[in-house]
DNA sequence: CGGAATCCCAAAGGATACTG
DNA sequence: CAGTATCCTTTGGGATTCCG
């Protein structure tokens, strides 16, 4: 994700890689993506329920990130086609994997809050 | 981050601590700021040393993320009064446990490229 | 109920110019 | 060189409405 390139033929591929790798990132590095992520945790949410779960976030937000993360497949989606319909959402694996790193950063925040909250107060002088 | 309250007494406090914990998160989960982390990395950069390697920030964004994260105490800014000026940043501890985070997510992001791109391929169909 | 589409405003963010 | 300020454009994102 940080390479230098000096030209080679082959290097096409892992800046190819590379682009993505930071494509990736820009789509998961966002406070919505991670929140869901994090509230969906092992368990399995209907639309709504996680929309009054992650509070704050808008219907189309909502949306929008749970099709985002559908795509880079770190969400599954499943209809039921019933009436009124019932969709709910889960993990995948890769989802999962995501959530682990999600988790830590939770920890950190837990961790360090006091820190911060000492260090905003001297800054904001 | 995801607690449920009652609404006795010292709940305020739990609901304080919530609060500033999502603000944080919010001002850390984004890509910008993860970026600027790892590239810092152990090392003491320069404005313009940190604005080439993190390809796509604008001054602006990276000045803006730079006070931010010096604000939470995560960066730490100095100051050498030569002429031309010379400042320097590096991680604190705070934001070199942060980085550890963020490393866990390039790894991700290495591990899971391939799964990733092919679910792309499979949902934009 | 879940979601797509529309409208519309506020915020993000880029470009540029100016200062110590 | 680093940073602030200004201007201007683009995007994010909320509210609402309609469809299966």
């Amino acid at each position: 994700m940080t390479t230098q390139y000096t030209g080679s033929p082959e290097d096409a591929d892992l800046a190819r890689a590379d682009s993505l790798a930071r494509e990736i990132f820009s789509d998961v590095a966002n406070k919505w993506a991670l929140l869901i992520i994090e509230f969906l945790g092992d368990g399995t949410l209907r639309f709504n329920e996680l929309r009054n779960m992650v509070e704050g976030i808008s219907h189309k937000m909502l949306t929008q990130n749970l099709r985002m993360l559908e795509r880079n497949g770190l969400v599954e989606r499943t209809v039921h086609p019933t009436v009124p319909p019932r969709v709910e959402y889960t993990l995948t694996e890769a989802g999962r994997g995501l959530r682990a790193t999600v988790d830590t950063m939770c920890g950190w925040t837990r961790r360090y809050i006091g820190h911060i909250e000492a260090s905003r107060r001297r800054f904001d002088t």
